[in-house]
RNA sequence: GCUCUUGUAGCUCAGGGGUAGAGCGCGUCCUUGGUAAGGACGAGGUCGGCGGUUCAAUUCCGCUCAAGAGCUCCA
């Protein structure tokens, strides 16, 4: 059967991992089975995907989870008969008439016609060949290649269903797409549905919860984050990490207002093209009761925002325009260049309710940005240092599961502003740029931001979704928007070039990454929690309270645990809030001054005076280790 | 935004046309202990919101809000 968006070659095909045409005769198993039990389904499509298969159609009615059951029943039927997979080539016009005829996507004589089919066929360009393959008395408009016989099909299982729209098109029919898994054998199955339970047990929407790190609240609006006490230590620690860093690389921390008027975004390029992805303008104070009086319609004050006879403001959806004007506010020689603006700041966009999720995709976020103004010959090395700044970053976390991503502009569509003379200087400054960077990196067409191209790097969640993090764009045209310059040493005036940056993306992203990343298991460095002290009993508080104040006058974030219960139970809380160090302090440790160390992840690591302890832990910190140097 | 699923105590969930239950958590008291759960008692719910059907709705129906999965989207 061929792909719905793009057809590959038959060569392409031909190298079809194993796996890949296990699943892909899975996916021809479960249409056979759907067809049984529901004849009058009409097919698209059903190819393999990652860690499975999906098969999408339209059916009258609609598929729940209670009928999986009765679908893997059928399958199973199907597998057992063992019946081979066959192929034939046809012309089209054969092709159609068994359409028509409703031989193709049936599993036996029948009035139905699938519609998709027919305009799947459609699809295949003149010259090729037209494949059939058959299993089971089903045939499929198919290119192959397919296992020998569905008795290979031996793990499997219907996972979910969900619609999906004909061709990806949104305006389009949707479909009901039957999602199943299946893997080589058994023991490969089961492994993948354990890892799909572990990837619940990570989930940060969970975990965020239990460690009380965040809370999304109903009336305070959708994909709008609350960050909790807990939650805001582990943003402060990392908003330190990079603020040490921009110190040592010569940015200027600036502030930034929420809001601004629609003529700023009218000039970026924001306000209207965007408009259906932010938050709706807020009109001028007075607007709304003078358009009242004079008898206006809301499409007037629409439209009148539109134009800019009517005066409003937008909550920000980038950093970018506040910055240019930042720089804007003085004359800049070539002597002051590179400026670089860095600021937490927060934006606001207008996410489809659809597609919002825990903190990784929200309305509100709070980006690690930084606008670097430079002239044409220091761009190199400034990418260049942005990107060993994100590279920085994610190897201090830990996460070096990541691709790099050139995201360039798709030279067919228009949502791109700017001459494309200056986007070809761009997207090869940033191709220069990730060359000398020493990671592995893919271009891809149509990924790139409306004003410029970017580096992504893009990193792998627990269940396998690709989030884009830190980003490093370069962009020749938003300054020629603003008209922004600098005298140059020939005494002219030159137009500057802008570099966006966030190495983190977003906070709110970031940390939800991070929860998963670690388990919420996070560094000392971010731990919310870093020391909780244990007292064998009441009469040890006073040595807990001597012990405390010693590590928090070092600096580290330290809590008493002075419930009426017994260590074990302590231990036991404490390792489920996640916290590394816990010091049991009893008779023993009290007369000598050192405490009880055990570690989250290590156990028990025995007695210590305490003053070597601070002494480790602060070492710890200040050096953001992973983890504790194990002796 | 679209399709499906879900919404009962702070959390995880059971129940079901006659106004509700468990475990954990929380509070009080007892216990003062040596590294993953000591014991007793107690508080806590307009069964997401609005409307309809019904003698009676948390339960059935409609709408709405929110969440989850997938699709589409992500400057």
């Amino acid at each position: 059967m061929s792909e719905p968006k793009e057809r590959k070659t038959l060569d392409q095909r031909h190298q079809m991992s194993d796996i890949d045409r296990l699943r892909h005769s899975c996916a021809h198993v479960l249409a056979t089975a759907i067809l049984r039990i529901w004849p009058e389904a009409q097919l698209a499509g059903g190819p393999p995907v990652e860690n499975g298969f999906y098969y999408d159609i339209e059916l009258g009615h609609s598929i729940t989870p209670d009928d999986f059951e009765k679908i893997e029943a059928e399958m199973k039927k199907i597998v057992k008969e063992n019946s081979s997979f066959t192929k034939s080539t046809v012309t089209r016009e054969e092709a159609i008439d068994l359409i028509n005829k409703g031989r193709i996507g049936a599993v036996s004589d029948r009035d139905v016609a699938s519609k998709y089919k027919l305009e799947m066929l459609n699809d295949i360009p003149e010259g090729e060949d037209i494949s059939l393959f058959e299993n089971n008395g089903f045939i499929d408009l198919c290119a192959g290649p397919h296992v020998g016989r569905t008795g290979n099909c031996k793990a499997y299982k219907v996972m979910s269903v969900a619609s999906a729209f004909f061709k990806g098109d949104n305006t389009r029919e949707s479909l009901q797409r039957i999602y199943g898994t299946c893997f080589k054998n058994k023991t490969e199955l089961s492994d993948h549905l354990e890892k799909l339970e572990e990837a619940k047990r990570r989930d940060h929407r969970k975990l965020g919860r239990e460690l009380g790190l965040f809370h999304i609240d109903e009336m305070v609006g959708q994909g709008l984050i609350l960050w909790k006490p807990k939650g805001a230590l582990v943003r402060r620690s990392l908003q330190d990490f990079i603020t040490e860093n921009l110190d040592a690389q010569g940015y200027s921390q600036v502030f930034t207002p929420h809001i601004g008027k629609l003529d700023l975004y009218r000039t970026s390029g924001h306000f209207p093209y965007y408009q259906e992805s932010q938050y709706a303008a807020i009109p001028e104070r007075g607007a709304l009761e003078k358009l009242n009086d004079d008898g206006v319609s809301c499409s007037d004050l629409t439209n009148g925002l539109s134009d800019g006879s009517i005066e409003g403001y937008m909550l920000k959806p980038m950093n970018c325009p506040h910055h240019i004007k930042i720089y804007d506010s003085e004359h800049r020689s070539y002597k002051d260049l590179p400026v670089r603006l860095a600021e937490f700041g927060t934006v606001y966009r207008w996410e489809q309710s659809g597609e919002l999720g825990g903190m990784t995709r929200v309305r509100g976020f709070t980006q690690d940005d930084a606008h670097i103004f430079c002239t044409p010959d220091q761009v190199a090395e400034e990418v260049k240092k942005c990107l060993d700044l994100v590279k920085k970053v994610l190897k201090t976390l830990g996460m070096h599961d990541y691709r790099v991503r050139l995201s360039l502009r798709d030279p067919d569509s228009d949502k791109y502003v700017g001459e494309a003379e200056n986007w070809e200087k761009a997207e090869q400054a940033l191709r220069d740029a990730v060359k000398v960077l020493g990671v592995e990196y893919t271009e891809e067409l149509g990924e790139a931001a409306f004003y410029g191209p970017k580096i992504d790097f893009v990193v792998k969640d627990v269940i396998g979704r690709d989030w884009q993090l830190g980003t490093v764009q370069v962009d020749y045209n938003l300054p020629v928007r603003f008209g922004l310059s600098y005298v140059g040493s020939d005494n002219s005036k030159h137009t500057p070039v802008m570099i966006h940056r966030a190495p983190f993306g977003s906070l709110e992203r970031f940390t939800g990454l991070l929860i998963e990343h670690f388990e919420a298991k996070f560094p000392t460095w971010l731990a919310p929690e870093q020391v909780r002290i244990i007292p064998l009993s009441d009469k040890f508080l006073e040595s807990c309270e001597a012990a405390s104040a010693e590590l928090a006058n070092a600096g580290v974030r330290v809590t008493i645990d002075r419930a009426a219960e017994k260590v074990g139970a302590k231990i036991r809380l404490a390792r489920l809030d996640r916290v590394p160090y816990m010091l049991v302090i009893g008779g023993r440790e009290a007369e000598t001054n050192s405490v009880s160390v055990r570690h989250r992840d290590l156990e028990d690591l025995g007695a210590r005076p305490l003053s070597q302890f601070v002494e480790d832990i602060t070492e710890e910190i200040e050096n953001r280790e992973l983890g504790p140097k194990t002796q």
